[in-house]
DNA sequence: ATTTCTGATTTGGTATACCAAAAATTGTTG
DNA sequence: CAACAATTTTTGGTATACCAAATCAGAAAT
């Protein structure tokens, strides 16, 4: 989850736990996550357990209700939708800031991941390729220096991460994001505000709709199964 | 704070309680909030205190330090500077899709509102007034019905909770107030994007710098008396 | 057969106790 | 008097137990 940042706590270290089951699907949606039976499994106390479904509640992955076992998120395709929408708006701010605030040292990090995406685009698997795309647009929001902005930015990056990752793995092509990741960074190194919106736009424009894709295809599946 | 949701839970409560403290002033930044005393105080145990901690530390008031004790934020001007920014951004944002997609029912809520805050402007205290003036840009934020969006500028809207009331305050004008709002209204009743922009603009251009000056007045001040 | 009532189960919330790691404090020594 | 070492607090994390409210399931009654 591009989380290097040991999970210390047996809390952090259940949520992380977690959070993999969910976005790789073992945990589907619906799934109940039962505080005391879940804890006796992994051996643990409640406490920890609690923390985690915390966690995970405010990640937006499970949801709690009132006196129900927290059940791991359904998520509709709108509210995907809508994320993204806010997703694209935060990133957009990002660059905009940046074409003032950008270091050169933001620049040629941003080259540099770039260049690594493009040779390793066609031996890596897909996961790693898509760790690297979204450590792409996490340092566009890191670039506009603006903590508050960033942490937003990430924030929705992982809550979106699984309809991200269904996304780009449907739709999987070299030539579009090498260049278009190019492009944004050129703007960005020439600090043009509208050639970076511009290519942005490009790079960003059917997100929103290939997301949404890839959910109604999952949960269409979903329905074909278990009803 | 404008959470008329019953706290329900006693770490709700305990929260709400730091809450009111740290933003009405009694709890200045630099504050420890030690875990144990502080419970012992309130004459509860560890646990739900720990957790008061926590939600205000998700919120931005109190930091957590490993291995030392909370204490109550001090935001430095640049930290607030750059969340206001934020904000505004999500505003902006919330009203150019409220364009397309308010009802008539948050049009005329937000009219509703601010006749009230006209109304109200000359006989009522600050704090009140204050509140009023945060639900009309919630209501604007909800205006553009996409549930990631209002949530996160409501999360906003709460970190920045004093920030806003001092700059509020300070520079307090009925007929700015009421009449900035009255261009906003019109310009979403006309559903018109760039007057809504250019509206907003108009109303909030100077917050950044007012709350600025007013986070450096309060700092300059606690310099001068704690050091 | 449907509804209603009652008791068992599940859940969230709280209190309490324990432990290890990290600080602060103290005492000691060069 | 300063640097260092040992001890004492403080802190975060975890385990465990208890309680009340809500849910659920099964029995009883119409």
């Amino acid at each position: 989850m591009s989380e290097s940042p040991a999970e210390s706590t047996l809390a952090e270290q259940i949520a992380a736990q977690l959070r993999r089951d969910i976005l790789r699907g073992k945990l589907p949606p619906d799934t109940a996550i039962k505080e005391r039976d879940n804890a006796a499994d992994l051996g643990v106390s409640r406490t920890p357990m609690r923390e985690a479904i915390r966690i995970l509640a405010q990640e937006g992955l499970v949801v709690l209700r009132p006196s129900r076992s927290p059940i791991v998120a359904r998520p509709t395709v709108k509210e995907v939708h809508d994320q993204v929408v806010v997703l694209l708006a935060l990133e957009k701010l990002s660059a905009q800031i940046a074409c003032e605030r950008a270091t050169e040292e933001d620049l040629s990090r941003l080259a540099e991941l770039n260049e690594k995406i493009a040779e390793a685009y066609d031996h890596v698997d897909a996961l790693d390729l898509f760790e690297m795309d979204m450590a792409f647009h996490r340092l566009i929001a890191e670039s506009a220096h603006n903590a508050a902005l960033a942490e937003t930015h990430h924030a929705y990056l992982a809550r979106l991460w699984r309809a991200r990752f269904l996304s780009a793995t449907m739709r999987r092509n070299r030539e579009r994001v090498v260049s278009h990741h190019g492009a944004i960074m050129e703007a960005l190194r020439a600090r043009d505000p509208k050639a970076v919106d511009a290519a942005l736009d490009q790079h960003l424009a059917n997100l929103a709709e290939d997301i949404s894709a890839a959910i109604e295809a999952e949960n269409a599946e979903a329905e074909r199964a278990g009803g």
